[in-house]
DNA sequence: ATGCTGACCGAGC
DNA sequence: CGCTCGGCCAGCA
């Protein structure tokens, strides 16, 4: 019964955020997930929007969100921790192959549970 | 309030 | 397989 957003609190952006945050801190170490999926999880369409939480991440020890990449494998452009490069060396050093700046879904998708 | 933008995605070509 | 285009909708000026 996951409601879809937590009402009880007053900051419905930072609930919306810590969601996100705690769904991506759910990917274990050599796995990654999509926007898509997250999204799906938390019962919206809204893709767009994880990727925004992620944006203004700034912990990326806390939430590691070099797991999260685009619906076809590809890799966010705009990682705030260096760029897709630097996201490719942290998936790399998990073991996660990264094949012209991609990732194989079929080997490494993690599905977020609620 | 309103228009523009974006760490997106799927369809169409 | 790759590129373009429209839709999506919260945040912000």
């Amino acid at each position: 019964m996951g409601m879809t957003a937590c009402k009880m609190n007053s900051k419905k952006t930072i609930s919306f955020f810590q969601h996100v945050y705690d769904l991506v801190q759910s990917i274990p170490a050599g796995k990654v997930t999509t926007y898509r999926h997250i999204a799906h999880t938390m019962n919206t369409k809204d893709a767009r929007r994880v990727g925004h939480a992620l944006h203004a991440n700034s912990d990326s020890d806390k939430t590691p969100c070099h797991r999260v990449v685009f619906a076809d494998g590809r890799l966010a452009p705009g990682y705030v921790f260096g760029g897709p490069n630097e996201q490719m060396r942290r998936l790399q050093l998990e073991g996660v192959e990264c094949i012209d700046g991609r990732i194989n879904l079929k080997k490494y998708l993690y599905i977020p549970k609620n």
